[in-house]
DNA sequence: CGACTTTGACCGGCGC
DNA sequence: GCGCCGGTCAAAGTCG
């Protein structure tokens, strides 16, 4: 790919991904798969078949709009309150003024990290689902290599921290159970694959990723 | 023996 | 200033 074509594959993914900032479903969530612009700007494969929720958040957002953010257990609450119309302003909105549990999602020691490395604080892209699985850490074609668990507040089930193990690929994930309903998964990404997931897997020509057959 | 997981320590922001 | 908290580090352990 020439680096004009990647640039303007670039300005395209920034593009589509500024319009989905605040994504919402107004519908029920079987409008699963979600737009697979989104995905395609994640370099991430589609959920499984069995997603529930979806959510996203874009790097723009700053600290500053902690409405912006994710507010990991208090997606319980909104989940009961209102189903299926769940977007990171929204979630914030329902919260009202409790900033400090968007913040708390992105982590104090990753906001220092952004800032040390490029002055501005901008937070990586995100991406979010919830799932119901048996298995904590959905096969989504990538390669993760875990490093760092921790029991957080209020919730009965630790959130494991995964990371790519692609040299160069910073790409994270989070994966926690949902107190409430323990058969539910929420995955969250953080960051885009610079490469594609093949390049993890040794045979490439067969991708045994029940994630990529959505493809 | 290399790759990966586990787990306690540590760090720094935030609220009080 | 202090304690809490989420995220990360890194040494030790485990596995194939």
């Amino acid at each position: 790919m020439s680096q004009q074509a990647m640039l303007n594959q670039e300005l395209f993914e920034e593009k589509e991904m500024s319009q989905m900032g605040f994504f919402t479903f107004p519908q029920t969530l079987t409008s699963y798969p979600p737009p697979f612009g989104c995905l395609k700007a994640f370099n991430i494969a589609p959920p499984p078949a069995n997603l529930t929720e979806t959510l996203f958040s874009h790097p723009k957002h700053r600290e500053e709009d902690s409405a912006s953010d994710f507010a990991g257990p208090q997606l319980l609450s909104l989940h009961s309150s209102t189903p299926n119309l769940w977007a990171w302003g929204e979630v914030n909105e329902c919260l009202g003024t409790k900033k400090s549990s968007g913040d708390d999602h992105l982590g104090v020691s990753a906001m220092k990290m952004k800032r040390i490395k490029g002055r501005r604080k901008v937070r990586e892209p995100r991406f979010c689902f919830k799932t119901m699985s048996d298995v904590d850490v959905l096969d989504d074609g990538y390669k993760w290599r875990k490093y760092g668990q921790k029991v957080v507040k209020n919730t009965q089930h630790p959130r494991s921290y995964y990371r790519c193990t692609q040299d160069n690929c910073r790409v994270k994930k989070r994966v926690e159970r949902l107190a409430e309903d323990p058969r539910m998964v929420i995955t969250t990404y953080e960051g885009r694959h610079a490469h594609s997931p093949a390049q993890d897997s040794e045979d490439s020509h067969h991708p045994h990723s029940h994630l990529n057959n959505f493809f």
